[in-house]
DNA sequence: GAATTAATTAATGAGTTTATTAATATTGAG
DNA sequence: CTCAATATTAATAAACTCATTAATTAATTC
């Protein structure tokens, strides 16, 4: 046993098949994701990442080069598959805009649940101006795919089955701006006991109310209460 | 003459008295809120800032320091102004609650014209986690403060005058996500022919519809239309 | 008009971040 | 059993950021 100076627990190698441990890579992403969604890509360095993870900078640096790259990882194999399940829903009940508009809700949060990163991404990115969001994700979604949402609720107000006065634009913002900020907000707000009691079930209805009540087609169609 | 090597316009030195430009502090502030607004105060260097304003980054240390002790003064003198400006509408009009929130939605909207920078700041402060944000704002807005806000919404509710289905909590959460949150968005399709047609009155007219119908009090009290 | 205060630039050191390389150890295929 | 592929660490160079200082020039005050 010569003994040196202990300067690591462990040395470089490939180590030992770990017994069915979540493999490195996917940990790595789990724990970006975590790190962008409450610091911000900016703020968020590869050796954060990977500090945080338990490995070296290099590990990192192993399985995704840059940053960006890792970004874009995220994007292809998390975001993308989580949204467009969420927006499944306007094609699933093309014919029933208010349900769909409550079902939009309620999975809404409940991906929030499931996923806590979801919405501060989200809302990142729909408020960054110039960060790696911007190009990236407009290479995934095309403005076709937007017009045809548009045009879904124009026909929705041509049918009567959706408040005219609704611009059809930011209809979609609204929702976001009815759910998942506040699910991001409130989480900011731990501790404080004025709030204590707001979680995602209270969320969800407080958004149902206001919209089912706002969004209809009926001034005195009243479904509610 | 001895002709050295030109490598600068400037040398060292107070400048001479310009014909009645801003002062260069608040040309820095100025910039600063915008860049700050666009890229987060996180991916923002006093550097870059100095340099947007066509000084030197040593410009930026002698006026604040460092980039926190820039933000304090940003808060104190540009953010909590505009903030208890727009909040001061729940206390004129304490008896009105639906007239309240209209003007609210409308003053939201009509600061986010005459300081662009607003809206994307208080969005980013309400999602970031352990940003600078949080205990710099903290300090200036108490709990009191919001218990009073809550307790003016429970308030109404019991006085037959809002929608008792809504959380309090959540109200102005709701009313920001429906106005601050799409003015800061639709900046960023700034050139998407879609939405060309979006702006501040459009977003608060889209609000107003969406509220005047859903947080009323009554369910057949058509005011609207 | 001399002394003090204000405003500016150039230069720089300490600290971080990024990306990379070389060395090392384990696994798995043939 | 050998060897190529895989997974990991340590170490490091280059670039950037932050904050700071010394020198320099103009304005203001007395």
């Amino acid at each position: 046993m010569p003994s040196e100076t202990i300067q690591s627990a462990r040395r470089p190698g490939r180590p030992a098949k770990q017994a069915a441990s979540k493999d490195q890579r996917e940990r790595l992403l789990d724990i970006a994701l975590e790190l962008f969604a409450r610091q911000g890509v900016a703020d968020t360095t590869l050796s954060a990442i990977a500090r945080k993870a338990g490995m070296t900078p290099a590990m990192a640096h192993y399985y995704f080069k840059t940053r960006e790259q890792l970004f874009d990882v995220l994007i292809d194999e998390r975001i993308m598959p989580a949204r467009t399940d969420i927006e499944a829903i306007f094609k699933e009940h093309a014919a029933d805009p208010m349900r769909a508009l409550t079902l939009f809700v309620e999975r809404l949060v409940a991906t929030h649940v499931r996923l806590p990163w979801f919405g501060a991404l989200w809302i990142r990115e729909m408020i960054s101006d110039n960060d790696i969001f911007k190009q990236h994700m407009r290479k995934r979604f095309g403005a076709e795919q937007q017009a045809a949402k548009f045009d879904a609720v124009r026909r929705w107000q041509r049918e009567g089955k959706l408040n005219p006065q609704i611009e059809p634009a930011l209809l979609f913002v609204s929702l976001l701006g009815l759910t998942t900020l506040p699910m991001v907000a409130v989480r900011r707000w731990q501790g404080d006991p004025l709030v204590a009691h707001i979680d995602a079930q209270v969320i969800a209805r407080h958004a149902v109310a206001l919209l089912t009540q706002g969004v209809g087609p009926g001034l005195a169609g009243a479904q509610g209460i």
